[in-house]
DNA sequence: CAAGATTGAGGGATCAATCTTC
DNA sequence: GAAGATTGATCCCTCAATCTTG
């Protein structure tokens, strides 16, 4: 179910935005934050990511002028990235549609109960696995 | 939850074994089925793939001596893969391990109704997406 | 030495184009 | 033309090695 999902709702993300579901991801997380910036290390643990895929993944959105790099002053090993313009525009263009296509695809198909005991199911499992809660780094979904 | 989940049995089988989830689901197609071997359309539509990532994969398996191709007498547009000896001994070897650890990071954690409930989530799901119904290709899972 | 970040190599996945046979 | 399959380009992810600063 999960990789015909997430492979839907990549293909209509692609289509509808150019964008990827990581490149979402990203400026999701970066227009959550005050400033719209923060430092890759914290980037990478709201993602989950390892480092080397953030930089890789971040040159390439630098070069397509979605984020930029700032130096950090206080730190001259560190750097913030920041969303630019225009990932603000792209994202605030994607949001909508990607939003429907989940309700459409996921929300709309199950009923209350069934969405709790599924975030029941979520937690209980990866507490099993000792890793953290789901949904920490970016708030619970709106339904 | 599943990118957790996927990527720890991911992992453990790769330690364990050397081999990859792909690997995995090739070789699980191929030896559940009469005489080892299958058309590459067939093991396409029973993993979900596209044939040109099927081409690509069955490829590199074949250097590594864990599957080999054959001619179609009747087709002579069309392959034969099979499971060599190698791959055989590979999964088998493979099989217990990877087993054992779906039960202690996911089965192990959720009781029976959880699972039904999971079961009956799922095929929801995938019903409202217009997909066909899950583990139509390999069986129920057991449990 | 540890932490923040980058780099390059190698394995995968996707897409469009292609080739052969039905 | 359609079906079975391959190829090459491109992008993405992982891993190990590296560089710089704390």
């Amino acid at each position: 179910m999960n990789l015909q999902l997430d492979g839907e709702l990549a293909k209509r993300l692609a289509a509808e935005s150019g964008m990827s579901d990581q490149d979402y991801a990203v400026l999701v997380a970066l227009t959550g934050v005050a400033g719209g910036r923060m430092r890759l290390y914290e980037l990478a643990a709201i993602l989950g990511w390892e480092k080397s895929r953030l930089s890789h993944h971040i040159n390439r959105m630098v070069n397509r002028g979605l984020v930029c790099k700032e130096q950090c002053p206080s730190d001259r090993r560190g750097l913030f990235v920041g969303v630019t313009d225009l990932g603000r525009a792209e994202i605030d263009a994607a949001a909508p549609g990607h939003v429907r296509a989940v309700r459409e695809l996921f929300l709309r198909n199950l009923s209350r109960k069934q969405l709790e005991d599924l975030a029941t199911i979520v937690e209980t499992v990866l507490h099993g696995m000792g890793r953290g809660e789901p949904f920490s780094a970016i708030g619970p979904p709106d339904c």
